[in-house]
DNA sequence: ATAGCTGCAAAAGTTTTGCATTCCA
DNA sequence: TGGAATGCAAAACTTTTGCAGCTAT
């Protein structure tokens, strides 16, 4: 019998970092959100399991985790930040400007010239975000 | 005798705004920085030039141009919104995570995948931005 | 003349932090 | 036990806004 996938506590305990019922909350609401939530909304639905976790803690979490690889960051334009657990592939951001909607896509040859480019500078890519601001086409 | 390619006045009345003395000054402070600054950096190389610019009127003119598609608004984390004229081709950054330095990036080919898979999705791109993080690689 | 802009200062909104207390290892 | 993490509240920061006066058109 193997392991689930994503064992939290030993994420955390890999990274170093104390596992407290407080980090394994706001993550696990992290992973169960199909959406990109902010610091507001994670606050909001972990408040819903645990009344007592801080809003500071939730930012102190957040932060502790985006240091250790375990959640990304997403900076949007106009509102606050927003995070999603880091995802196995990478992936872009198509934001729908009517409607705020978020939706992710994925090329596995833009991912290679991209990181083809980067060598080419002599850099290598730590992590990449793109967000894509379009409108629905009308059909013709 | 043509037009100088850059005129801000028109461009600002092409846009519906007024021509003030405000917008001229930010706007050529903007293009004339080599780097991406933030609206407090504009602030006070704007200050340099005429110190009757107030903060209110850097940040309400960054609004009113970025409006206008003029200039660009880029967000990036854990530090406030960075500008710049809105290139003539869309580039990448690439972000030096040890240096903090940034390097615009553009690839014809990148751009292509990218607008045909937007495309399949039934959206067309109106603006995309994409921050690199990436670290120099070590000479092998 | 007048709608649009600006300056000033105050407010709003997001994120961080000091400090005493609690808790994981 | 001891350092790390938390809760609370206050602070720090970036960005926005109300309002009276100014200015481009």
């Amino acid at each position: 019998m193997t392991a689930v996938s994503t064992d939290f506590a030993q994420a955390l305990r890999d990274a170093g970092l104390r596992v407290t019922q407080q980090r394994m909350i706001v993550m696990s609401v992290l992973m169960e959100s199909e959406d990109h939530p902010n610091a507001d909304e994670l606050f909001a639905r972990t408040k819903v399991i645990d009344g007592s976790v801080s809003f500071a803690t939730v930012y102190r979490t957040l932060a502790a985790l985006e240091e250790a690889g375990l959640i990304r960051k997403l900076s949007f334009e106009h509102e606050p930040a927003r995070f999603e657990v880091t995802p196995a592939a990478e992936h872009d951001h198509l934001v729908d400007v009517d409607t705020g909607e978020v939706i992710e896509i994925e090329s596995a040859e833009i991912e290679q010239l991209r990181r083809e480019l980067v060598e080419r500078l002599g850099y290598e890519i730590i992590s990449h975000n793109t967000l894509i601001r379009a409108r629905k086409k009308p059909r013709s």
